[in-house]
DNA sequence: TTGGAATGTCAACAAAGCTGACGTATTGTG
DNA sequence: CACAATACGTCAGCTTTGTTGACATTCCAA
């Protein structure tokens, strides 16, 4: 394509260049790291990691969900999920519940410990995002949320439509 | 605050109630996941890893940087690096050269064979954004990176900038 | 010139992912 | 009922990628 040549649809289209896709790609990268920052400051302080993080998470979100039901939220195998979750049961942050309708499953629960963790977790994230949003404002929001449903893979995005709708 | 009300500037910050921050926190978490899918791909049929890729792009964005100015930019200990960077080095991905000015450090660039690594990788990974993008369209593109923006540490924000004149 | 700061390497360990194999309880089905 | 399938837990072992600690080399400034 020659140099200075615009797209069939004009110059709306430049926002499409490799050049806007890399700074996309770096802009994710790095707010990442901001993103997991302060949750990990304080699970550092209790001797836990991302993976029990996103364990209590969920379980917050999704009360009673089976560990298999968990398991394809979180896209990690039962034995990995299985070391995190054995430690937050013995330390009583969370129950594990026998079903009642299927014996099988056990229903998973954060106990009032593990909801007082949750809090400081979330709430250390939350600030963070709230600051962000604050500064961009509600138009960049939207944009935010668009391009980031945009860019998940189908079957993750079907996880999250799901928990979205939980309490809309 | 009772039910209903609205905040002293109007329904613009219902952006920012808890709600809306968790479904951007989630958001954030699935889409990383869409984000680093493709290149894994790549990188386990080649036995190498996320930090491989990391080393080999930021070396690519900065060719002839330093180990320790590499180092800051990824925000890992020199030894963690050094593992990965060995590996690149032994496969001739990556060049190591001692510096002239000053021996103590090390220059490097990517090789020939590096930069296709490379340039597989980023297509891989430019592929997918550059669908999310279009599907949102360039406004909300543009409020993606605001809000990422927003939401790094300062120090990695001096990063990201650093590199984002770098061809501008 | 010599001692301290900076740069990078080696060794050992931990977190958290993975595969594979197996046991057990429970459920559903031919 | 017998048996296959499902849900869960566990053991063993491996990989990637982060960490600290110790150490060699090089540079610079007192």
């Amino acid at each position: 394509m020659p140099e200075g040549s615009v797209s069939p649809i004009g110059q709306s289209l430049l926002f499409l260049t490799d050049e806007q896709l890399r700074k996309g790609i770096e802009a994710m990268f790095f707010a990442y790291r901001g993103f997991t920052a302060d949750p990990d400051r304080i699970l550092a302080e209790k001797a836990y990691g991302r993976a029990h993080h996103r364990a209590v998470h969920f379980i917050h979100r999704n009360p009673g969900t089976t560990v298999n039901n968990l398991l394809s939220i979180l896209g990690v195998t039962k034995q990995s999920l299985n070391r995190v979750l054995r430690t937050l049961i013995e330390d009583g942050l969370v129950a594990s519940n026998v079903g009642t309708k299927d014996k099988r499953e056990r229903h998973l629960y954060l106990t009032a410990e593990g909801a007082v963790l949750e809090r400081a977790l979330s709430d250390a994230q939350r600030d963070r995002m709230r600051a962000a949003y604050r500064a961009a404002g509600p138009a960049a929001v939207a944009g935010f949320r668009q391009v980031l449903e945009a860019m998940m893979d189908d079957e993750t995005r079907h996880h999250y439509e799901a928990m979205k709708e939980k309490t809309e």
